[in-house]
DNA sequence: CCCGGAAGCGTACGAACGTACACTCCTGTC
DNA sequence: GACAGGAGTGTACGTTCGTACGCTTCCGGG
């Protein structure tokens, strides 16, 4: 066709599609034209606006990783007080171990990626950064970090439990874990 | 050739290089041919043994929870007491987010498998199984459950960190989590 | 000694892949 | 109104893939 001038709109339905695509079937089954097909643009396209698949993922997961941290910022972001926060992140575990099987399956792939290559771990770096910037709001670093992890394990185990365990074990983990009252209260962390 | 009978360790090198190419490769990378020639078996060997690529992944993966389970079978099955239970969790973490880029690698693409397709989900399903029977020796089911979690949380953010945190903050974070002193006491566990 | 059948291999085929590149179409300029 | 050049596309090429299947090799029973 050749439709004549820059439609900017075609990039983001590729790297839309990649996502989508992703999520559905997994890295091992995507390819440019697969993705094209569900893009609705020419296999041309893709070579045309990425340099090639490296690119394009990395690219794609980029924006995934804006979305995830969309959703923490909508959920941590709110909290006034530390149990507020508490509470935010019990409904973050829950909501991302149950709602969306998308956002698990992308999270997994993008981790698998970053296990493997540096240059991924840059775009899970920035997600840990601003989560904990979150959570430091409300806990001292050393107890950010920690729920942190802790909620990733409770996401992970409680997506791929054959039963779930139910809000009140999270909420008690996360009690436990930012449990500081009866250490030392201040500075920047456990001493 | 045709070397004439049974051969008993040809499935089992395959299955091993299956193992290692996706350690280093990437499960999109793996290909019947690539596994064969890496197994030193001829290519028509791959079908001859495995049905297809599903069976021969997951027989692969059977293979890995096997190792980690001893892994962990390893590091838990010798602590005595509570305190020990702790250090040991501690060492788990330490060691497979550190000495280990390959199994953190292939457990990554194994809870990528899991979360979309269920089929995959009985060996996570039987892994976290039995990491909680080891950690209900010394802590009650619910503790036991937060525990299992923080374990993974820990162990992919410590692996994943630009600056991993140190050993402190683990046992910290292992510490209060199993600090169930001020709590209810009773239940099918916590001596 | 021989021969039936199980165990295992080599190869060939069609489908799908990434990429390069000649090409068409539009738009802004004069 | 023509034309330069950038934006975007269609297609063709060489590679790699999974799988099917006819073939070879050897073992054990007769």
């Amino acid at each position: 066709m050749a439709t004549g001038h820059t439609d900017p709109q075609r990039r983001e339905r590729i790297l839309a599609a990649t996502l989508d695509l992703i999520a559905e079937e997994g890295i091992a089954r995507v390819s440019h034209r697969r993705i094209a097909t569900r893009a609705g643009v020419p296999l041309g396209s893709m070579t045309y606006h990425f340099s090639g698949m490296d690119q394009l993922l990395r690219e794609a997961f980029g924006r995934f990783t804006d979305h995830i941290v969309a959703v923490f910022d909508e959920h941590l972001g709110a909290a006034a007080d530390r149990d507020q926060a508490r509470e935010a992140v019990a409904d973050l575990v829950h909501e991302l171990s149950e709602d969306s099987q998308r956002d698990l399956v992308l999270t997994q792939e993008l981790y698998t990626l970053a296990a493997r290559q540096p240059a991924y771990r840059e775009l899970t770096h920035e997600w840990m950064r601003r989560s904990r910037v979150h959570l430091e709001k409300h806990f001292d670093p050393d107890t950010a970090r920690q729920l942190d992890a802790l909620i990733e394990g409770l996401t992970l185990h409680r997506a791929l439990a054959r039963e779930p365990h139910g809000r009140a074990l999270t909420l008690e983990a996360i009690a436990r874990v930012t449990a500081t009252e009866r250490r030392a209260p201040r500075g920047s962390g456990t001493p």
